[in-house]
DNA sequence: CCTCTCAGGTACCGTACGGTACGGTTCTGG
DNA sequence: CCAGAACCGTACCGTACGGTACCTGAGAGG
């Protein structure tokens, strides 16, 4: 991993009107929605102006991710001192968080969209949407990870294995059942709470005989 | 859930040669490849015949789904009196079956055909997919909890939920991101074997101290 | 031998998309 | 005031797709 300066390219607000409005199409009709034409329209703007700026579609495809992208910003407030409690809240806060990002309309949109480009265009837009979309999360996740194992709270040999058996207690199939076109969760703190508990039961240090969790049951 | 009888309409054996062809197109092509002209010359049939068979192009990819699935029968062998080992055994090889399904060439080749088109089509082909390509393991985890239950080797108030939790750490977010265009993992079985040690110590009857899992560890 | 049905091959049609070219308009900098 | 750039709107082009129509050949049944 290089150590990732400034690499956002950043367009110009004007561009942002145009991706904003390239991303609500997609959100709205989907893939074939998003056509060059309807976006000029959309966006007012000229099909010529199109090209230039993003060179083709999958330009503005690949635009469209990384603005996004750029919107979502996780202020991690580290430097707390952990307890036990604050631990759990943190978990079940990512849990929330991770399952409303999953679930979110154009997160979904964008997922579905670079799924069905997949095939064609050797994953291009695939890779650059669990970098640019997972990076933030996966970071913030792994400070969780690290904090809590420094304060004593969680016992793990590899952080990343963890966070994977986290990610799983949470969303589950949850995901690729919304991508294909299921409703979410009727309560995401449930299931967030749920997770954090199996998780506990599994990398915590107390000793939680883990018969706790097992009358919290009911999907 | 009703008793599904026998619900597969089934097709010709002629039908069950184009649908094969069709499968052929879209993993190789993605969904752009598989045109009714290309499924025509491919398989060595008109598109009259195409259109005279399955109605539409999405009646095509209805059928290709309910093919597919229909190729898949999960041999389960219950009746064998349960000892932990052997709850051990099926739960690992599940888990084994499980990653090489979802990580097959014609499984994620109709995931993301069907994700691509749930924006546009209502999610008929999602439904479609869910309901045909999932009863069958669902099924079979479903009796493989009931029977460890019974047996007295696993402890859960809700089994949905409990499969549920081991669909997550057998998976986690491997399959979104194999949908992506991530190659699968190196190991099927290693995943397997941590997932099940995992499910054992939150929901076994045997108090592990969920200390052994945590030396395993490597991703 | 005749006929009817089924299916393959081909040509065709309308449409809609990606991409390009051009004229007109607004903004900017000197 | 003027020159140049940036940009909008529109018209246009080639292509490729979904879907339809027509013709041909091969069997099946009488």
């Amino acid at each position: 991993m290089r150590p990732d300066t400034a690499d956002t390219p950043q367009f110009s607000p004007r561009q942002n009107e145009v991706l904003e409005q390239a991303l609500r199409l997609l959100v709205e009709g989907g893939d074939k929605a998003l056509t060059t034409s309807g976006l000029a329209r959309a966006a007012s703007c000229s099909k010529e102006s199109l090209y230039k700026w993003f060179g083709d579609r999958d330009g503005v495809l690949a635009a469209m991710i990384a603005y996004q992208a750029s919107k979502v910003r996780t202020a991690d407030r580290s430097g707390e001192k952990l307890t036990e409690q604050l631990l759990k809240q943190h978990l079940e806060q990512f849990g929330r968080d991770l399952l409303e990002v999953l679930g979110g309309d154009v997160s979904l949109a964008l997922n579905r969209l670079a799924i069905g480009q997949t095939s064609r265009d050797g994953s291009k837009l695939g890779k650059l949407l669990v970098e640019h979309g997972r990076r933030q999360i996966d970071r913030r996740a792994m400070a969780l990870m690290d904090a809590g194992k420094r304060a004593g709270l969680l016992r793990f040999e590899n952080a990343d294995a963890a966070y994977h058996t986290f990610y799983g207690l949470i969303v589950s199939d949850l995901h690729v059942r919304m991508l294909l076109g299921e409703p979410g969760l009727k309560d995401n703190s449930r299931q967030a709470e749920r997770a954090v508990e199996a998780f506990l039961a599994l990398h915590g240090v107390e000793q939680k005989t883990a018969d706790a969790l097992r009358v919290s049951a009911g999907r």
